[in-house]
DNA sequence: ATGAAAGCGCTAACAT
DNA sequence: ATGTTAGCGCTTTCAT
C-alpha cells in the first residue's frame, strides 16, 4: 500500500488540498459538513500526515534531543521517563543520543542538532567535556538548550540540577557521625561540575568536623571497570591511616566497591562505611543495604522538559536554575 | 545567526543549487576544485544540511524507531546500546519510543510510524499485546519491522531472540539438581510468548526430573511492584508444599522476591532457592549473590539492528529468526 | 563541468 | 466556504 497523502484526499473528495489541510486542522473557515468527510475519509484510507514535509514547511520538528552519556544507568533511564513522560503529553517526540562519555561524540551530536532536526536540547555532558563552544555554536543557531543534572558553568544556559555540594557534605558528615575518621571519596572525572560539587561538600564536611583533608583521599575514577576496581582495591588496602569509609559519587561504583571489600575480607559497615549515590532500587536488597544519596532523576527530567518547551515557546530561560534536592537514605552499609 | 542553506553557499560562491548539492556529495560531474571551494565555504559557514528536507525529498529518513516497554531496565538499556552501536555506525538516528507495556501507547506509535517518519522499526511488544494487527498495518506501508526479545508468534517478521524454552529448562533443571521440589514460576505475563516459552521450558524440566506440574505454582507477576510483593509474599508462606525454589523470569522480580525472603526470615538458599532472568552486573554481590539467567542484550540489539538494516536495504528478511542464547550463571542464591 | 527546473507533502497567505 | 499558489531545502533529471 503507498502512503496516503494530502492530495490523494483531496481528489477523493474533489475538494482542493488547502480545503483538506484546513479541515484536518479543525479551521474555522471550513463548514462542519466538509470537516466530516475529510475526517471520515482519513480515519478510513489511514491517513497519517508526513513529518517531515510540515517540519520542512514549518520550521518546528516537534522533536527533541536528548543528549546523555549513556542510557544503561539508573539515573539517566529513570530521568528520561521523566522527559518522555512530559514531552510525550505535548506531542513532541524524543531523540536519545549517546555520549559515551566521550567528549567528540557530543561534538558531533550537538553539530547534527545546527541542522534543524530539533526544537530544543536537553544535556548532560560527557566526563570528558571541558570546554562549551560546542553548545554555545548551537545556542546560536537559536536552538535553545538546558542542561539538566551534568552542566557545564562556562556556559550559560538554563540548568535543572540537584543539591551536589550539599549531598556531598551530607554523606560525609554521616559517614563521620558513625564513626569514620578516615573517608575516601570516589569521583567521576576531575572536570565534571556535578563531581567537584559533590567534593567540595565533601570537603567542607571534613573541615566542620575538625578532620584532615588529604589529596590522597580523592580518587578520580575512570570509565574503564576493571580499572576502578584496582583503584578501589589499592586504596582499601592502605594502612596508616586505613580508610575507614568511602563515599562513592557514582551509581557503577556500588559493584566495584562492594566487589573489592568482599575480596580483601573487609567487612561492611564494621571495617568500612559506605555511601553511594545511586538511584538503584536494589539498594535495599544488598548485604547489607547501601545506604544512598538518592537523587530526584524522574523529577528533574520532567523539570528540565518543562523548561525547555518553555524556551521553545519563545521565553528567555537562560538564566533559569532549579535545584531539586537529593535524599540521604541511610541503611546498613554506614550505620554501626 | 540563521541557518545557512545550499542557496546561501550557491550566492556566495555564484554557483548554482545543483553545483553545490552535487559538489556536497562528492559527484564526479563536479571538477575537483569547485569540490574544493564547495566543502571550504560549507565548512567556514558551518552548514548542515536539513534532514527533513532531504527526508522529504529521498523518502527516507534514515531514522529508525525502537519501540520498547522501558528503558529503565538492564535488559532493555544494554539492547539500545546495541542498537545504537550499529545505526551509529550507518549514520542511522534512533528515535526510541517506550509503551510503558501498554497495548495502546504501542498501538499510537506504530500508528504514527506509518506516515514515513521512520525507515524501520525495531519492536519488543508490550506485556498487554495480543494481536498484531497494528503490526501487520504498519508493514503493509513497506515499513520493515524486526521484532527482538519479545515476539509476537501470530506475526510474520523477523525476530532476533534468545533460547527462551532453553532458559527456563536450564534454570528449572539447575534447581532441581539442587535439591529443589516444590518449585514456583513467576511469569511476567500470561500472553507473552516470551514468558510462556520459558514456563514450557519450565514445565519440561519438571516432567523430565519426575516432578508434578501444578498450575497454583504458576504465577503470572503484575506490573506493580507492591502487588507483586504480596503475591510472592504469599507463595512463600504456603505450607504442604512449601516452594523451596523459584523461578523469576523477570529482572523486577529479584528485589520483590529477596525483599519478601527477608521479610519472612527465609534464608537464600537453604529455605529457598531462587535463579533469575536478569541482566543487572550486580547480580554478583547480592547476597547471597543472585544465579542468573542473563540474556545476550547487546548482542541481541545488534543483530536486530544489523537485521533490520538489511531490510531497509529492500532484502526480504520476513522468515528470518536468529536465536542467540542465554546463559545459566549459577551464584550462591541456588547452591547448597 | 555547470545550471535550470520539477517536485517531495504540507501550510498559509491570498484570492474567489 | 473553498480554491490557487508559492515555497520550505533538498535531490535529480535533463539540458547546456
Amino acid at each position: 500500500m503507498k502512503h496516503v497523502t494530502i492530495r490523494a484526499l483531496a481528489r477523493e473528495l474533489n475538494l482542493s488540498v488547502s480545503t483538506i489541510s484546513k479541515a484536518l486542522r479543525d479551521s474555522y473557515e471550513i463548514s462542519a459538513e466538509t470537516k466530516q468527510r475529510v475526517l471520515a475519509l482519513a480515519a478510513t484510507l489511514n491517513y497519517t500526515p508526513n513529518p517531515y514535509a510540515s517540519s520542512l514547511r514549518g520550521k518546528k520538528s516537534r522533536t527533541i534531543g536528548v543528549v546523555v552519556p549513556e542510557v544503561a544507568d539508573s539515573f539517566f533511564s529513570l530521568a528520561i521517563n521523566g522527559i518522555e513522560s512530559v514531552m510525550k503529553a505535548m506531542g513532541y517526540h524524543v531523540l536519545i543520543c549517546l555520549t559515551h562519555e566521550q567528549f567528540d561524540n557530543e561534538k558531533l551530536i550537538l553539530k547534527e542538532f545546527q541542522s534543524g532536526r530539533v526544537d530544543g536540547v536537553l544535556l548532560s555532558v560527557s566526563r570528558e567535556t571541558l570546554s562549551g563552544e560546542h553548545i554555545r555554536d548551537l545556542a546560536a543557531q537559536d536552538v535553545p538548550v538546558v542542561f539538566f543534572d551534568r552542566v557545564l558553568d562556562e556556559v550559560q544556559a538554563a540548568r535543572i540540577v540537584t543539591n551536589d555540594f550539599e549531598s556531598g557534605y551530607a554523606a560525609t558528615a554521616h559517614l563521620v557521625e558513625n564513626g569514620c575518621r578516615e573517608i575516601v571519596y570516589l569521583g567521576i572525572s576531575e572536570s565534571l561540575s556535578i563531581s567537584n560539587r559533590r567534593m567540595e561538600g565533601y570537603r567542607q564536611a571534613l573541615a566542620d568536623h575538625r578532620l584532615p583533608f588529604r589529596t590522597g583521599n580523592v580518587v578520580a575514577c575512570t570509565n574503564d571497570a576493571a580499572e576502578n576496581y584496582k583503584t578501589v582495591k589499592k586504596m582499601l588496602q592502605r594502612k596508616a591511616p586505613r580508610p575507614d569509609g568511602i563515599v562513592a559519587s557514582v551509581e557503577k561504583l556500588t559493584t566495584t566497591v562492594y566487589q573489592a571489600c568482599n575480596d580483601l575480607r573487609l567487612r561492611i559497615p564494621s571495617d568500612v562505611k559506605v555511601v553511594c549515590f545511586s538511584n538503584l532500587e536494589i539498594a535495599t536488597i544488598l548485604h547489607p543495604s547501601l545506604t544512598t544519596i538518592t537523587q530526584p532523576a524522574f523529577e528533574m527530567g520532567r523539570a528540565a522538559a518543562s523548561l525547555l518547551l518553555k524556551a521553545i515557546k519563545g521565553n528567555n530561560v537562560m538564566s533559569a536554575e532549579m535545584v531539586i534536592p537529593s535524599v540521604l537514605i541511610p541503611r546498613g552499609s554506614s550505620t554501626r
